[in-house]
DNA sequence: TATATGTGCAACCAGGAGGTTGCATAATGG
DNA sequence: CCATTATGCAACCTCCTGGTTGCACATATA
C-alpha cells in the first residue's frame, strides 16, 4: 500500500541512518558483510582506531539492529544482522517514490 | 563492473548517511521530496527547531549533496537534489550484495 | 600453574553537533 | 518612505560522540 513517511517512522529510521553514518562503523559493516564473522581481536587489526573503540562502535551498530554479537570462548564474535540494511534500502526507495509522485503531479498540472 | 568497496568508498559514503542521521534532516528530506521546493521561513513552521537551526540543517544536507538552494526575491528555496538519495542506495545495495556471495561461498564449502 | 590472549568496565578528555538569542540587512507592499 | 517579512551572520552554550588509557577478569595454552 506504500503509505506515507510519517513523523513516527522518520524517527525510526533516523538512528538507522546514524549508525551508518561514521566511517569506522560503516568501514566494520562492509567488512562484515564481506568477510563474515569475526572476532573483536581482528576487526581492531585492521581498524585505524584502538580496540575499545571498535568496542563501542559495534555497540552502536547492534542498538541500530545491523549486527549481533556471541561469545565463543574466550572471544566476543560478531556477524550482520541480515535485513536490516534491506530497511534503510526501503526507506530510502519510499522517499524517492514519493518524489516521483512530485514530479509527476507537477507534469500533470504542467500539461 | 560492481567493483568491491573500497576503504575511499567507505569514506565517500559515510558522509551522506551522516547527513540523513538527524531526525530533523530526514524529516526535512522527507518534507522537500513529497510536498516540492520550500522557503526556510515555509520548512520552520513544522519543524520543531527554531529557524536557524533549519538553516544550518539544509547547509549540512547541501554539503552532503542531498538539496540544493536558490534565492528567489527575498526568500530562500530550497529543493531535493534529484539522484543523490539512489547513490545511497546504490552503496547499500553493494554492501548487501557483498553479504549474499558471502553467503553463497560459504553454501559451496559446506555442500 | 604460569603465561599469553581476548574482553569488559570505568574514568577521563577534546571537539564538534545541535540548539539558542540578538542584531544587521535585503526585499516587498501599502 | 515606513513597516513587515525573510534571511544571514555571529556569539554563545550544553551535551554527546569518538577517542584514549589503565586495570581487572576470564579463557587458552605450554
Amino acid at each position: 500500500m506504500n503509505r506515507p513517511l510519517t513523523a513516527a517512522k522518520v524517527r525510526d529510521a533516523a538512528p538507522l541512518f546514524a549508525a551508518l553514518g561514521d566511517p569506522t562503523r560503516l568501514g566494520l559493516v562492509v567488512r562484515l558483510s564481506s568477510s563474515g564473522p569475526r572476532s573483536i581481536a581482528r576487526l581492531s587489526e585492521t581498524a585505524q582506531v584502538s580496540r575499545q573503540a571498535v568496542t563501542k562502535h559495534l555497540q552502536v551498530l547492534e542498538d541500530a539492529g545491523l549486527v549481533r554479537g556471541f561469545r565463543r570462548g574466550r572471544q566476543h564474535i560478531w556477524e550482520i544482522e541480515p535485513g536490516r540494511l534491506g530497511v534503510a534500502r526501503d526507506y530510502l526507495q519510499r522517499i524517492d517514490a514519493q518524489w516521483d509522485a512530485a514530479l509527476s503531479r507537477l507534469k500533470t498540472i504542467v500539461e
